[in-house]
DNA sequence: CGAAAATTTGACATGACTCAACTGGAGTGG
DNA sequence: CCACTCCAGTTGAGTCATGTCAAATTTTCG
């Protein structure tokens, strides 16, 4: 079947019949995505919540000094969205973008009414989402209030190995509140150990 | 009714009929906590949710050196939960204890349970509640990175003024992510212009 | 009133930032 | 295949925001 990674997805979360994993697919479709590409731009009202398929992207604020301040890179298997301005129509406060060619599902608000309606355990399966994520993002403000940057870049590489690879050092500096500098130095000096 | 403010609370969110509204109230009870005593104990399994009714909760972080990292303060109207810890039945990573006498109503997983199977469309209020949080939290994350102390303790003053007077300073010092001493300073320094 | 807790203040220390110069690949075009 | 550019990453000197520690002061509350 066509939606297999997505339909997985779900069943890890809850239990779907044949039947609801008929229906989900046929209101489904692929969105291939160039890298650079943006999903929602800060300012505009974002339409979506994104299931990234493959690829990655990262989400982020630009302040008014126009620096960028990374909240979050997503990868296969996860979700992506500006929440904020999706439940409230009310313009982003973040651009999401690819950073490398990545495949996506995309749910607009009609879409999810929709699957609400036809299969209400989606709701359940969207509420055990959202829980996680509010987990990890209270984790994180943790990491940043008690920990240096020195012991946040160690926990990142430890934890998101995968991604060190992937994804340039700067965004990953920024991800961590620090200049790419900084990084660069604390890079050099675990050399030294 | 008795559990009036709860139930005005939820309908904010979703529609309750008469018949759910009674059948909801007959499951709740308060629960009355005195200032300093503790809902949930980092390292101990959480079991509840609570909704505040009346008074003030801090969530808070002890790292290895002794040193407390506040999460989030909670008034009335308000949901507080070590959410991690609840919905996987692991050791608590924060302590949540009451900085008031404070009345709140507690959902033990069962409860809840039973609840989302008597009056389902619960499963989609506490969705959006959840939603809030998330969303909130990032912006709390934005706010860290992008913000320096004093913009940050400005912040908080004119968004949450009501706290301010309630909450010891030291406390509000490590919400922000500084030390008390620098908060002080940085007053002091505010009120000299 | 008196003790404990919270806040303030000052001297000094340091983690992290800024800025500017330099290095080293990864294209790109001649 | 070389020269050129562009972008990411490195390095170093100087600076600044915030932390540490200790003492003084104020507030809270039994």
């Amino acid at each position: 079947m066509e939606f297999q990674s997505f339909i997985a997805h779900i069943n890890k979360h809850i239990t779907l019949t044949q039947a609801e994993q008929q229906l989900l697919s046929s209101k489904l479709s692929y969105r291939n995505c160039l890298k650079g590409q943006y999903l929602v731009q800060q300012g505009e009202v974002c339409l979506y919540e994104f299931f990234i398929v493959s690829g990655t992207t990262r989400t982020f604020y630009l302040d008014q000094s126009g620096q960028e301040h990374i909240i979050m890179f997503c990868i296969e298997d996860w979700w992506t969205s500006d929440m904020g301005s999706f439940i409230t129509q009310t313009p982003a406060d973040y651009h999401i973008q690819c950073l490398e060619n990545t495949q996506i599902i995309q749910f607009s608000r009609e879409l999810k009414e929709e699957l609400y309606s036809e299969i209400p355990k989606l709701e359940r399966f969207f509420r055990k989402i959202v829980e996680r994520a509010l987990v990890a993002s209270q984790k994180r403000i943790v990491r940043n209030l008690s920990m240096n940057a020195r012991d946040r870049y160690l926990y990142f590489k430890a934890n998101y190995p995968a991604m060190e690879q992937r994804i340039p050092q700067y965004m990953i500096a920024s991800y961590l509140g620090i200049t790419k500098e900084f990084l660069s130095k604390i890079k050099s000096q675990l050399l030294q150990e």
